[in-house]
DNA sequence: CGCGTTTTTGAAGCCCCTCAAGTGTAGTGG
DNA sequence: CCACTACACTTGAGGGGCTTCAAAAACGCG
């Protein structure tokens, strides 16, 4: 995933669950030529909306969410370099929750009837689709668990050890460190903690020595003692990496 | 979908998606003639497990959940009459969770080359099961939105109003009551609740007036009052008759 | 009936929230 | 360069919601 001769990280992604032909590669990163950058903290698509095309962030963090009627907010995803809002617009008529970008963002556009058309033409888009779709699902669950089952010590943890992980796959880790700029805030509508508590949280695991997050990154000095805390086990991350050391050692 | 002519749940829940051709009906029907009957609290595929099957609930009551090390449980799904455990099979080669009945169950199990089969012949098979998969998906953030903002009483109340709902929906409301025969300790597990405290809620909706949960029926006395305390908004089951609402209501 | 499980209720405690004030930090304009 | 502003971060004090522990009552089933 690291390999920087893929011409995005979209096809990057994709090729290494499966392996795309220079064909496919070429219909893929033409499909996201149309890419534009957009602002943090930018509605991408709101609750309600009709559903249209498929975005795809290219470099940024973005995340969906739904809004409360006492005006709290849930996130429900993060968004990284290489996901997508899937197939929501292939088949239902109109979103559920709202995407936005957390930072700035670069986003390609892809119309519905591209995406059709590229999913029609190559049985491989179809199935990647899918295998995205159901990634995303395990993730939903996992935060779920995490939110419902786990203390607040673990939940921060948890999200850490997998936003970290999944940084990783996709090249964005560089010496132990992940640009991660998420205000307390952001954190806390994802993990159903408040601010101020998230901020406590994450002085303990500061003062233990297990990571820090601060200027806009995560520096990450014991991943090991921090996925024991958290009980964080990356397997619902389907990364090929993961299924590797699953199969062969 | 209360229409008693379809020979099973699913293939009427199908129906009410995407109208099926009297072959297609015939197809699916005798996709599910192996059936079986499962008791109450058997696991069907244990997280780790190699995805095999497709398993479709035609009933009873069953849900997935995943274990933690500290041996509590989150349960992230119910299914119904008429769910089934998707396109992990189809995709994913490893179980993510736990999938059990939560009461006796009738479980049809199609083996994966038969579903595969049925999704090459029949595109509004295919797309059907995309459906299945992302109204799925959204009744996941709905319960990610319910443990990760809401109190007890609002996360009760939403459950109720959900499960009441889908199962009006496949036909099992009868008098405003759904047989819901779930341990409070079950429902703890979804709430990401204790037992005891899922008891307290109860009585308080109950001395409310609202509603009833006794010897595993579900009285249902005020599901307005009841969605309105909970924030509860069905439209992300993505009902048939819901989407006839917001079209031509 | 007798036994195990579930439900119910009480008492005590802790985790996380709320409220509040103070401390950075970045951006803007004088 | 420094005020000024806005916002995020930090820390403290207090309160409440949910948990934990415990035990009694009710239920279901042989």
């Amino acid at each position: 995933m690291d390999d920087v001769s893929f011409p995005n990280v979209l096809v990057a992604k994709i090729n290494s669950f499966a392996p795309l032909s220079a064909v496919e590669i070429d219909l893929l990163d033409r499909a996201c030529e149309h890419a534009r950058e957009v602002p943090a903290h930018q509605d991408l698509l709101r609750e309600g909306d009709e559903t249209g095309s498929l975005f795809v962030i290219l470099r940024g963090l973005a995340c969906r969410y739904k809004m409360l009627p006492e005006g709290t907010r849930q996130i429900t995803e993060i968004l990284m370099p290489g996901d997508c809002c899937h197939m929501h617009i292939m088949v239902l008529d109109v979103m559920d929750d709202t995407m936005a970008t957390l930072t700035p963002c670069r986003v390609a556009t892809i119309p519905r009837a591209r995406v059709e058309e590229l999913v029609a033409s190559r049985a491989v888009f179809a199935r990647s689709l899918s295998w995205a779709q159901l990634v995303n699902q395990d993730i939903l669950k996992a935060w779920m668990v995490n939110v419902g089952r786990r203390n607040s010590v673990q939940r921060v943890a948890h999200l850490m050890c997998e936003l970290y992980v999944r940084g990783n796959s996709v090249g964005l880790v560089a010496d132990r460190s992940l640009s991660l700029d998420l205000s307390h805030a952001e954190l806390g509508d994802a993990l159903g903690l408040t601010a101020v508590h998230v901020c406590r949280v994450l002085r303990k695991l500061r003062l233990a020595g297990l990571m820090q997050l601060r200027a806009g990154t995560l520096m990450m000095y014991d991943l090991g003692a921090l996925a024991s805390i958290a009980g964080f086990d990356g397997s619902y991350l389907h990364l090929p990496s993961a299924s590797r050391q699953r199969r062969y050692g």
